[in-house]
DNA sequence: GTGATATTCAACCATTTGGTTGACGATTGC
DNA sequence: GCAATCGTCAACCAAATGGTTGAATATCAC
């Protein structure tokens, strides 16, 4: 079972699973510490966990009674070569682009 | 009113919105044109073009009774660049990249 | 064993989504 | 002028989404 483009997007398009994916490019994380920032119950954020490990974006171990939560790319680079289908990445928006490269600071 | 990361991706979630896409790609389409191909009504078309505008990912220009719909990569650009930090960026054009990096003498 | 911690389950709720149909307002061709 | 064409609007519907709460299930620490 595959993630499909449908599920990888529908679960890209909340902000809220946005975010837990952005704090998963730091490290694994535990679903209570997933959840701590957020100002919703636990239950919600195990939802959406439920929802990102679906679409493959994130696997999920239980070590324990620890359950870590773990990026995977893979399905990120499915959504990200659809795009690229669309073959017009020679326009690439290069303003936009050295925005994200400063706002994550990967320029010394 | 610029299009949010959450428009863009829940309009990228619906197959039939991105099968719209891939024809918008040949070239701009009528909305009837672009209907005729799925099969359910052309209300239901004209409101995933709704949909695709609000998102930015396309535009839409009325000429007579006909309405013209026509890609807008920008939008999606938008996406593909907040993905491009989830994969180490293997899958950005390194084309584009190199580019951007000679223009600014950021390399010898 | 007992109590605290980690996480999910189940039932519920309001809102959104994706579709239908029929009527409607423009615009065009003859 | 009038009929046909293009597209949207409005009302409606079933199903999905995103949240809640309280109970349940493991596991750990002591």
């Amino acid at each position: 079972m595959t993630p499909s483009l449908d599920d990888i997007f529908a679960a890209l398009a909340d902000p809220t699973r946005r975010a837990i994916l952005s704090m998963l490019l730091e490290d694994d994380m535990a679903v209570t510490d997933v959840a701590e920032p957020f100002e919703m119950s636990l239950a919600a954020v195990s939802k959406h966990l439920v929802i990102l490990t679906k679409a493959g974006l994130i696997s999920q171990e239980k070590r324990g009674r620890v359950k870590w939560c773990k990026l995977e790319p893979d399905a990120m680079r499915t959504a990200s070569i659809w795009m690229q289908s669309f073959g017009q990445f020679e326009a690439i928006n290069l303003d936009a682009f050295e925005e994200y490269l400063q706002q994550n600071e990967l320029f010394g």
